[in-house]
This record gives structure tokens, sequence and C-alpha cells, in this order.
DNA sequence: ACAAAAAGTTAGCCTGGACTAATTCTGTGC
DNA sequence: GCACAGAATTAGTCCAGGCTAACTTTTTGT
């Protein structure tokens, strides 16, 4: 979704934003902070605010937005929950796991994130005792492509990558509240086969990567 | 050391080589494989072929050089033991571990990627049943940047950084053939405490980095 | 109150790694 | 032996994300 870049600068924010309490975060402090000259801190900032994932004022520091501070916490969890995998299963030393962490963070997909946490028992604290944000409140919203053969869901979004995409998607009957099978899925990322109504559609991931659903409880 | 591209390219170079029998690998290929346009692939072979990572002859096709598939090799240990781990820990299906691989692979650390190893009982082979590539034959040799506190060990090589780096590591007698040993090590990457002859240093990363050296047995 | 220091930004540059359009090789069929 | 299809390369562009040098704004100390 977003680069290493961005995810770091993101990441450090919000640690700057706890930390240091209430106010704006320096662009100094990023600068240490990411190692990086400050005017790398000003040119991404900038962008980072046309993206809307920090409001930003020269000279007046900078401020995560709700998008900005969601990315963030994401990213803190992985970071801690990496950490914690790394001590408690590979017995690496306490001092070590933080840089192995900053990377291994950006690598890891949603689904390889939660399936870790599951196998660490939903632990609460990394080893340093720092609490591991919660998962985002996804009230079992998820991404089609990830969305188990044979389970009925809702559509709750599609994020159309254009309007012949768009139109291509509801000829299908893909639109919110539709209700949506997998009835098969090839394996290798191959075609998934959907049921919707009384039709049947085999699609690939041009579908199934922007349509998001919720599990029928 | 190597970027996140060039690491995907030699890892597909390896894989071609060793699918396609003998002979050189053909640029279209490797667009192909990475996804990538056949320009630019010319390009990035052009500079792997700088770097003699590659040996590259316009028109001619591409194969990796000694030190390439050295790198290569070990790039496809890594998205072998991963992928093992993906399967046989976090319970990932079988279809959907490679690219979460492809990514993993980049952000191990070799101690990491030694650790999980272990954990998984040395595999032989992915969940694919491929084989995984050994470690690479490093006989014990290691940067001192790794070394266990209180582990006896021979200097066998330093890689200076420069005629004031090279001066600076031969005052404290860190040469080839040296005996050293890691009485102290700070944490946080904190300085480390060499005892060198009846010496004893208080050194940092830009010395524990560049010094290699091998356990006495 | 104001000069000096510190913090921050702008301007201009660079590298890696992608892309498209245009051009040049190479190998094959006749 | 040659035309042509396909493979490959060159030329030129773009963007992310760094950097240094120079300038501007804010803060601080007297
Ligand atoms: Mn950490
Ligand atoms: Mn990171
Ligand atoms: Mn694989
Ligand atoms: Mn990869």
């Amino acid at each position: 979704m977003f680069s290493e870049a961005v995810e770091n600068y993101l990441t450090e924010i919000l640690r700057l934003e706890e930390h240091a309490g209430r106010g704006a975060v320096s662009p100094s402090a990023l600068a240490d902070r990411l190692a990086v000259a400050r005017p790398s801190v000003t040119g991404m900032l900038q962008r980072l605010a046309d993206d809307d994932l920090v409001r930003y004022a020269p000279y007046r520091g900078v401020r995560l937005t709700r998008r900005g501070r969601r990315t963030a916490r994401q990213m803190l969890r992985r970071h801690r929950l990496v950490e914690t995998f790394l001590v408690r299963a590979l017995g690496m030393p306490a001092d070590r796991v933080h840089d192995e962490a900053h990377r291994w963070e950006h690598a890891l997909s949603d689904d390889a994130v939660d399936r870790l946490d599951r196998w660490l028992g939903r632990p609460e604290a990394d080893p340093h005792g720092t609490p591991i944000p919660a998962a985002p409140p996804s009230r079992g919203q998820r991404r089609l492509a990830t969305l188990a053969a044979g389970v009925r869901a809702t559509v709750t979004m599609v994020a159309s990558q254009g309007p012949d995409h768009a139109a291509y998607l509801r000829s299908l009957g893909l639109a919110p509240g539709a209700v949506v099978t997998v009835t098969e899925r090839r394996p290798f990322q191959g075609p998934v086969t959907l049921t919707i109504g009384d039709h049947s559609w085999i699609v690939g991931p041009e579908v199934t990567e922007y349509v998001s659903v919720r599990e029928e409880t």
C-alpha cells in the first residue's frame, strides 16, 4: 500500500507524538530518529500532507491525520508482534530484535500478521512490556481475495479502478449489499469462481482485490 | 547489502538458469518473470555486470558470476525456508506462501535465517518438495558484530573503509590472525569491549561490522 | 528589544529503477 | 542470400527519496 519510507515516517511520527505528549512533532526530531537530513523530512512531510496522512503547516510542526494514525498504529502493531515472535520463538536477544523487526514490519501481509498474532496467543505486550496496539476494528471486513471458499459474504465496498472497471464489476452484480460466495478458488492466485444470486462468474484478481466483503453471521 | 530489486533479478536469473538447463538466460524471459518492461531489464543487467554479479554480452543473454550465484542461492534458501515456515508454523495455504516469502526474503538478517532454519529442524526441502540450498560454507566465519561474548576467535578478514579506518583497526591490533575475545557487549548496539592480546578496547560498530572472525575450535 | 543561535525551508542536484518510443540486431523461411 | 518477425538495445522521461548549500523564520539569552 505505502512505501517503506512512508511507513517509517508515519510510525516515527506516532512514536514521537506518544512520547512527547501533546503538541506537534518537530521535523528535527524526526530527522534524528530516521537518520536523514532535515530537508529530506520537509520534502516528505509535504508529500504526506498531500496524501492526507499528516497535517503540516510550515514552521509549525506536523501531526498525524486519522488516516495517518491508523496506518502508523498498524505498523507499531506489526513491529511489536514481530519483536515478540523473534524473542519468543527464535530466541533472539532482546537488544537485537528492534532493527530486525524494523525491516520485517514492511514485508508482512495483513493475513500473516494475523496468523502470527494467533500463533503467539494474541499477546498484549511486546518483550519490553510495551502494549501491542489492537488489530483495527475491521468488523469482519476483508478483500474478496481473502474470503474462504464456501462462505457467504456481503459486499461492503467496491474500489473501482476507473470507469471500465466499475462497469465490469457492476455487470457482475458486485455492488454494496450483494451477497456473494466463492465457490472455487484455483491455486497460485488462479481464477476464482463467484456465485452472486443465481449467476456464477470466473474472475481474476482485478475483481477480488478491489471488492470488500463482510462474512455473513 | 543489495537492493530488493537487485536481489529479485539475481534470484530470477538463477531460477531460469536451473530450469532451462545450460545456456544463457534471455532478457525477455526475465522481463516476463519479473513483470517489468524489457528495457528495464537491459538497464539493470548493465548495472549488475558493472558490479560483477552477472556476465552480460549485448544480444547474447546473461549468466550469473560466482558472486551473483552465491547471492542468488542465498536468496533461494531464504525464500524456501520462509515458505516452509509459513506453511508449517503459521498454517498458510501453500498457494499463498510464494508472494509472502518474496517479500520476507529481503527483510531477514543472516542471523534470523539461521535461527529460522534451526527452529524448523534444518529442513532439506520446502513445502513443494523443492530442495533448500545449504547455508554458504562459512567455516564459522562471521562478523565480529555477531560474535558471542566470551568466545575466543581469530581475525580472518579486515574490510577497511578507507585509510584512516584501516590505520585505526591496525592500531587496535586487528589484523588477520589476531586472537580476539568480546569481553562485554552493551545492549542496543552499544559499545563492545574487545580483548586483543593483553589490551582491552571499547569499540563501536565501525569496528565490529568490518572485521570478520572465525571462532577458535 | 534585539542579536545570535537554532530550527526549518527552498533550490538544485543525484541515483535507482521503472516506463514508452524509436532503433538495431539476429535468426529463420523461403 | 535476403526480407522480415521478434528480440534486444538506446534514447529520453519520470518519480521517490535521498543529499548539500543557501536562505528564512522562530526562539532564546542578555
Ligand atoms: Mn522496537
Ligand atoms: Mn521499519
Ligand atoms: Mn516460492
Ligand atoms: Mn523477492
